[in-house]
RNA sequence: GAGGCCAUGGCGAAAAGGCAAACGCGGCGGAUUGUGACUCCGCAAGUACCAGUUCGAGUCUGGUUGGUCUCCCCA
């Protein structure tokens, strides 16, 4: 009998969870730079929170959600993105009451029943922020300049912003109709899929990849924005110039989940498969009222951490980082594996990274292991270091070694693993 | 939801339906009771699962499971 785990899932070991860690990092520092604080809410939420926050008709809430009963006969998903629950927590921990924009950032896995692929996955991994409370478009602007900075502070190559303003549900539905009566005359010529698109998103036909050309002539949302939202828009693409961040516009570009308004934006690269967007995010001005709070505005991006790992390793960028050990203690005979225990716990409390061998491997197995641990320094102790109360310390791959009395030994090793950082970096 | 490709020790990779399933890397032991790395010898470890065809299946067929990639859609 033995187990497999789910389709979709990822087993993420050490060796690349250090990896992941750095990749949370660097997303962590960005953030507190920005102002923005961690909120962590469930995993899990009432099912009804994502078909009224997300959308009933989208892909996600119709065939994607991982829904399931709980004992108390509630209905329950797995959520499929993070801010229907953000800003449900933002609600219901009455956050509109503080006198400041609620600035939060997220990180954390989402599940999807999707089939999987390069870059696609059923539990994947997002790192979010949502900014509650304002209109402001220097906020739009600030969120889209703290996505791309968290690719660039990776050493990212090659992301690209493309932006667009989808206006409010009132103008949406306006051009929805005029696209129709553009695109009704031509319904025979288009694919197949077009035509099912035609039918439960519209706006979605403009980026078929079979035929482009024959849209040339399609209307543009950003001729049919009102006012207000030219205003906005034109305020966003302002800041952004001033931030020197880089975007291009793109009238074409459509989110996936209802809730967006005005500015909709996306993150996208090349390197993984068939998939180019590793990002997404724009402005929500009606989703916290949709979920029962008061009518505030929000803006906020999630983007996907499992596409961005596959970047780092398509764009060969591997960060350095720690070895697991400091020192690797090879013990010879019997007594000294015996006191191998106290000496490994000095080294640990005085704060090095100390490891040992556990399967009884004989002297040359030990070095063999001290080099797969990382470690800068091999201290072997056998009898006779033992009766002078002496270890012999060497660098792992050889030379000469020193004998260093066992209560100088943690003090020795610090002093040398700072002289030798201070080495690489001269 | 639809489709293509794939599945051999820990990893990589051979085996035109026919010896006991190569070989390389890695692991363990020994040569060499306390100082590895070179060398030599040895050991452990594998055909995803279930049926079928056949005298005989890792190899052919069907199914299952899993992986991978693509469409749809998305992060």
């Amino acid at each position: 009998m033995s187990f497999q785990k789910p389709p979709g899932t990822q087993d993420i070991m050490p060796g690349s969870t250090e990896l992941w860690q750095y990749v949370e990092n660097t997303a962590r520092d960005i953030c507190r730079r920005y102002g923005f604080g961690e909120i962590r809410t469930p995993i899990f939420e009432a099912t009804e929170l994502f078909k009224r926050g997300v959308g009933e008709t989208t892909d996600i809430v119709e065939k994607e959600m991982y829904t399931f009963e709980d004992r108390g006969k509630r209905s329950m998903t797995l959520r499929p993105e993070g801010t229907a629950g953000v800003v449900r927590s933002y609600v219901e921990n009455k956050l509109y009451g503080e006198p400041d924009v609620s600035k939060l950032y997220y990180i954390g896995p989402m599940f999807r029943y999707e089939r999987a692929q390069a870059g696609r996955y059923r539990q994947f991994h997002q790192f979010g922020v949502e900014a509650i409370g304002s209109v402001d478009p220097a906020l739009d602007a600030e969120i889209i300049a703290l996505g791309y900075g968290f690719y660039r502070e990776l050493g990212l190559q090659g992301v690209t912003v493309d932006l667009n303003s989808v206006g409010t549900p009132a103008v949406r539905a306006a051009f929805r109709e005029k696209l129709l009566a553009y695109l009704e005359p031509m319904r025979d010529s288009l694919c197949d899929d077009c035509k099912s698109r035609m039918a439960r998103n519209p706006l979605r036909v403009l980026d078929c990849k079979v035929d482009q050309d024959k849209f040339t002539n399609a209307p543009s949302i950003i001729d049919s924005l009102d006012e207000e939202c030219e205003a906005h828009f034109a305020r966003v693409r302002e800041c952004l110039d001033e931030m020197g961040i880089p975007y291009n516009l793109n009238s074409r570009l459509v989110r996936g989940l209802d809730y967006y308004t005005h500015t909709a934006f996306e993150y996208k690269a090349q390197g993984i498969g068939a998939i180019d967007t590793i990002g997404g995010g724009g402005r929500y001005n009606g989703l916290v009222a949709e979920i029962g709070g008061d009518d505030k505005p929000g803006v906020g991006f999630g983007l996907g951490l499992e596409r961005t790992l596959l970047l780092l390793e398509s764009q060969g960028i591997k960060p350095d980082l720690a070895a697991q050990a400091d020192v690797y203690v090879v013990t010879l005979g019997e007594r000294a594996e015996k006191a191998a225990s106290a000496l490994l716990q000095r080294l640990r409390v005085a704060g090095i990274a100390a490891e040992r061998d556990y399967l009884g491997r004989k002297t040359k197995a030990q070095f063999k292991a001290a080099e797969r641990s990382g470690a800068s320094f091999a201290a072997v102790l056998g009898d006779d270091e033992l009766d002078r109360g002496e270890i012999s310390l060497r660098s792992v791959t050889g030379g000469d070694q020193q004998a260093v009395k066992l209560e100088d030994l943690a003090n020795t090793i610090k002093n040398k693993l700072k002289s030798e950082k201070g080495n690489n970096h001269s």
